[in-house]
DNA sequence: TCACGTGTACCATACCGCCTAGTACGCATG
DNA sequence: CATGCGTACTAGGCGGTATGGTACACGTGA
C-alpha cells in the first residue's frame, strides 16, 4: 500500500489489488471530487510526479488521466499540467446509465446473499451519502 | 450472445464482454435465485450440458459452479449434479460486506458523474427491488 | 531565445487471468 | 457394468495490464 500526500491530496495505489492500478486512480480521485478533497479546477500531480510517489509507471498514471479526461472529469492543459474541470455538465449517458444499473442490480443480488435487508441497504446507502457528499449530494 | 433454454431456464452469454464468461453465469445464477427463477432444490444444467449450449468449454463452466459453490449459492452432488442450496444460512462475512460497501459507493460516485440527484438513485434502487424480487426481498 | 516541465506517442518486453483443448479419474445411478 | 456426473491435470493461445525506455509537441518563465 504506497500512499502519495501531496499538497494535502492522499492517493494510495495496492500492488497486490486484482483491481488495476489506472484504475484505483481513477476511482480515488472521482471519489474525492465527490467528497470535495478535489475542487474544480484543483491541480492533480504530474504524470511522472505521480509516478515517482507511487512507485509506479510513468504509463500507467498516464492511462488513468486519459480514462478521466474522456469522462469528462478531469483536463489536461498542454504544458501545464492537468486539473480538475471546472463547471462539470453531467450529460444523461444511456451507456453508462445502463452500466449503472447492472452494478445496482448487483449490488443488490449481493445483498440478499449477505442476509440485508431492503431496509438495511437503503441504510447503508444513506451512510455512503452522509459520509461522502456532506454538501455536494 | 449465445443463449440457453432448458427446462425453462435461460442462460446467455457474451464472448465480446470484457467481463469474464465463468463471471457472467456466475451473475445470472444468483440473479435468477434472487428472481426466483431458480428454486431452492433445482438441479442446473451439467457442466458439459451447459458448456455444449453455450459452446463454451467445460472447464470455464465448471469455474463458475465452483465459484458459486464457494459462495454457498449451490453444490455439487458427485454423480448427480448440481443444485440450488436449499435453506442458504446468509453469514454476515465482513469481507463481503467490505466489498459491497465499496462497490455501493461506486455507485454513488458514478451516480453523481451521471447528473443523478440521490432521490433518482434511491428510485432506481426501489425499482430494482420491484423488478427483481417481489416476493422475496 | 532557451531551458524546463508538462502531456503524449511510440516500441518492446513480461506477467497474469481467462479460455480452449484434450485426457483421465472417482463417484452415483440404473 | 454402462452412463452421466463433477473434478483434476497439462499444454497452449490470447488479451489486458504494467514496466522500461526513448522521443516529440506545447506552454511557461527566466
Amino acid at each position: 500500500m504506497i500512499q502519495h500526500n501531496g499538497g494535502g491530496i492522499v492517493l494510495q495505489v495496492d500492488i497486490k489489488s486484482s483491481k488495476p492500478i489506472y484504475k484505483q486512480i481513477m476511482d480515488q480521485i472521482k471519489e474525492g471530487v465527490v467528497k470535495g478533497v478535489f475542487q474544480p479546477g484543483d491541480k492533480l500531480p504530474s504524470v511522472r510526479e505521480l509516478s515517482t510517489m507511487l512507485t509506479i509507471n510513468p504509463n500507467t498514471v498516464s492511462k488513468a488521466y486519459q480514462e478521466l479526461e474522456r469522462e469528462g472529469a478531469i483536463e489536461t492543459r498542454r504544458g501545464r499540467g492537468t486539473f480538475i474541470v471546472e463547471n462539470y455538465k453531467p450529460q444523461a449517458d444511456p451507456d453508462r446509465l445502463g452500466q449503472l444499473n447492472d452494478l445496482l442490480k448487483k449490488v443488490v443480488v449481493e445483498a440478499y446473499y449477505l442476509g440485508l435487508s431492503k431496509k438495511e441497504l437503503k441504510q447503508m446507502l444513506a451512510d455512503l451519502y452522509a459520509k461522502l457528499g456532506g454538501a455536494r449530494l
